[in-house]
DNA sequence: GCAAGTATACGACATCGTGTCGTACAGTGC
DNA sequence: GCACTGTACGACACGATGTCGTATACTTGC
């Protein structure tokens, strides 16, 4: 299996990492609780720590102040969750999933176009 | 949000509903749990009961042994995952999802191939 | 070299979802 | 009425998660 699934604390963190490359364990707390209560620096080294254990982020432990950075890019865990649904789901096939919301009309315009171009893109190559 | 996720034991009740419209708890735990251990009858009730509570099961009182289906289709239901992983992941969009599976190749030609055939039929509609 | 401050490591806890079982109650057929 | 089957649901163990507190290590300024 590519990644685990990450839970709403988990993936927070990850949505920092993936915006910002390198980030202090200092820094993420900021911006994740910003009425920062002192003892929530444990926390977020503990969501790091797992993170790291799943092997979603890294940290460089040469500096002082440990530098953290996700190994793998927001589109490809993305990517490997759809997998994970299709696999689950529709045995491992992606068609079916998007076959519904295009039935309901629930995909944005924007969106077929894209995936029109995408198509056609790995059509060529 | 559309239809919860589910854990593996509800999934594989799903499955046999998806499969055959209209089973008794027994039909289910016979095909669930092979080697039944009797005690097994109260565990397939305790799924369906948490799965109706979740509003993807539905049963008929009427006859004395009540009859389950699934109130969502298969497919309506990927689709609700997949809608969900969407919003979780890229905002609502669907292309950044199949962007990076597309660029791996992991893909299946034949995947693809829907893939663009739904995309057309969308198209013309 | 030492004190103070900051980081890190991690044990501990409450909470929640899940899978499982057992027991109590209801309905049916003989 | 009794035996049997089905239903309702309380209860438990287990794992994942979010949170905090504490112990240890490290850097910095003196």
């Amino acid at each position: 299996m590519p990644y685990p699934a990450l839970a709403n604390a988990e993936l927070a963190v990850m949505e920092l990492l993936w915006d910002d490359e390198g980030l202090t364990a200092r820094a993420i707390r900021e911006r994740l609780y910003p009425n920062q209560t002192k003892a929530q620096h444990g926390t977020v080294q503990r969501l790091l720590q797992r993170l790291e254990g799943k092997g979603l982020v890294e940290r460089d432990r040469n500096p002082p102040v440990h530098v953290f950075r996700a190994t793998c890019s927001r589109s490809a865990y993305a990517g490997g969750q759809l997998e994970s649904l299709a696999d689950k789901l529709t045995g491992g096939s992606i068609a079916p999933l998007v076959t519904h919301l295009m039935e309901q009309k629930k995909l944005r315009p924007a969106d077929i176009q894209r995936l029109r171009d995408l198509l056609n893109k790995g059509d060529a190559s």
